[in-house]
DNA sequence: CTGTTAGCGCGTTCAG
DNA sequence: CTGAACGCGCTAACAG
């Protein structure tokens, strides 16, 4: 308080509201040197006297000092942030990468900023320039880059300076950018799912494909083609439906599924969110599940796990995965870009019983 | 000095592979001052020429200029972000209102900070203090303050000093605190729930709480309680299953309530994660629903709304609600604090068909 | 309208 | 080991 009125003195006009305890009030409190204060109060290498050093931190506890993030990191040069970029936190499959990486980045000591690009790329580009501003450790992109190389391109510039100016760029999707990388198999484990789905006796698959500019999506219906090809089975153009990567993508995709006549045995959705949409459209049209139609997604959704008949899928271990991102992007600092490749597990239920031929 | 004249570039063409642009270099090379610059760079209310305003914009987008927002921080007083903490960012409760404050934040120009308290109140003190540290304009906590009064003291605090140093909290979940807070009328939705399924025919109602000490949970449930002794029915512990907030938590309780034997004709989940929860550990012991016992949520999840049964549940405007938290706070600076009530809306669906006396 | 300069809060040399 | 002084990148008075 002593503190407080000693600043006051110097401005003229005196407001309502308290200008916040700065680590000048903190020293004067306590009787030291403003680096004798600084020094005390942060991790810094440098020892202090053990009696200098009680004082401060009481006199900081006293006056209820916070220390202000922005004048470190300014005086510093890099802030105490990770950024994450999602589609829409809002989609289970984003919000479990995120918890990975807010609960690995708070073991850290660092604060996650969150931003949406709701599935626009221009947007994406927006909010890169945007977080880059904020200097973070770590840019961490989740989420498929899409193909629009219009703006892929500015994309992958403003990266490129991110990382000159000192930062990490850690990418969860494909690999292919010259960056830190989690890769998730998506090729590899829709094939095996097609493999399994021909040895339960299915034969006549549909694919409810995402939009065709997203990699992510289009991967997995490769793997899903590939996979009926190696027994013979062409899953052609005339068997894709193409919709949103949501729940109201596979809504859609379900109805036009039904306009048509199709006489899948099968339908492969290339994500849950997709699959569970389809199956409420489906059980609207008075399709029995799996009786009539078979169905499978992919990501392994927890919140979603309970969906009846529950849902053979693609296991992927998204939580973990955002931690991985946080602990690569911060360790890796200086060498070269590394890749991790993770592997999705086959998680068969109910939604695809032995189909006797 | 000597460095800073080593950096200086030459050429335009050539990028900086050490120290970011600064507004200083921006200057220099479109040959206007450092004030002229920052003028024209950010919108400032000043005006600037228009040739001086163009040659600036030019300079910067040519050196891939990126402001520094610490900087901008430290040097107004505060930064630009807004502050949000929830107990578990994969919960889609939280993901849902997470997604609404993002969107709204960026309409704003403003950066989301996330951290999660994983429902620890010595936690949430510890994260609030760290937020604070970086000066944001709006501190949002969503989820129910828990009943520890211990922390809850020094929380109340720190908040305080956070609002005394020109921050503005927002509270989503009830009233009772002296700042912004956006209630949501967790007993008057129960109430109005429960009355409902009186008049469906339900008559043995069973509750699946939540923790004994977050309020939110407690709220809905004396709701209940008090919806059904409007109608002659009480509902005394020995029909209270108490558990974790979570879908594993209504999976323990479901698993409770087979073990007892109990003679209900309707569950009521304290939310709808609880009540998918539920259904599943009961599906797995072979109960019917809703023919053997109906079931109901509260918060109507988007993502939950294609279970099935589909879930007879209260519907919360969850994602607008995080959007109206920032605007509350964004727009109620210096005024005193706000109250914006939201009522819960009832949403029957196949989980509780009319029962037949 | 433009440029100069003094801070903003803090980390960190560099002398004592 | 301590403290005075400078710098970080930027904004906002204050002159011109």
């Amino acid at each position: 308080m002593v503190a407080k009125l000693q600043r006051n003195r110097l401005s003229t006009v005196v407001k309502d509201r308290d200008a916040p305890v700065t680590l000048q009030d903190v020293a004067r409190e306590a009787g030291v040197s403003l680096a004798t204060a600084s020094r005390s109060l942060n991790g810094s290498t440098r020892k202090v006297n053990e009696e200098y050093r009680a004082r401060v931190l009481a006199a900081a506890a006293r006056l209820n000092y916070s220390p202000n993030l922005s004048a470190q990191a300014v005086a510093k040069g890099r802030s105490r942030v990770v950024a994450l970029v999602v589609a829409d936190i809002a989609d289970p499959y984003f919000s479990s990468i995120a918890a990975g990486v807010v609960r690995a980045a708070e073991s850290r000591g660092l604060i996650v900023s969150i931003v949406m690009t709701e599935r626009r790329p221009e947007r994406e580009l927006e909010l890169v320039t945007a977080l880059r501003q904020q200097r973070p450790q770590l840019l961490i992109l989740a989420g498929s880059r899409s193909r629009n190389d219009a703006v892929g391109q500015r994309l992958l510039e403003e990266l490129q300076s991110f990382e000159s100016d000192g930062g990490r760029v850690v990418l969860i999707s494909q690999a292919g950018l010259p960056f830190d990388t989690i890769q998730l198999q998506n090729h590899a484990g829709c094939r095996k799912l097609a493999h399994r789905l021909f040895e339960l006796g299915y034969r006549r698959p549909v694919i409810f494909a995402g939009p065709p500019e997203v990699v992510t999506a289009t991967e997995r219906v490769a793997g899903f083609q590939e996979g009926w090809a190696d027994n013979g089975i062409e899953v052609d153009a005339t068997r894709l439906i193409h919709g949103d990567f949501t729940r109201d993508g596979g809504y859609v995709a379900a109805g036009e599924y039904l306009g048509q006549a199709m006489d899948a045995d099968v339908i492969l959705a290339v994500n849950d969110v997709m699959a569970v949409g389809a199956m409420a459209r489906l059980r609207e049209a008075g399709v029995a599940l799996p009786g009539d139609v078979a169905i499978t997604g992919f990501d392994d959704i927890h919140t979603l796990r309970d969906v009846s008949p529950s849902l053979t899928t693609v296991h992927l271990p998204l939580e973990n995965l955002g931690g991985e991102a946080v602990h690569l992007g911060l360790d890796s600092h200086g060498k070269e870009p590394q890749l991790t490749s993770v592997e999705g597990k086959l998680v068969i239920r109910q939604s695809t019983p032995t189909r006797s031929a």
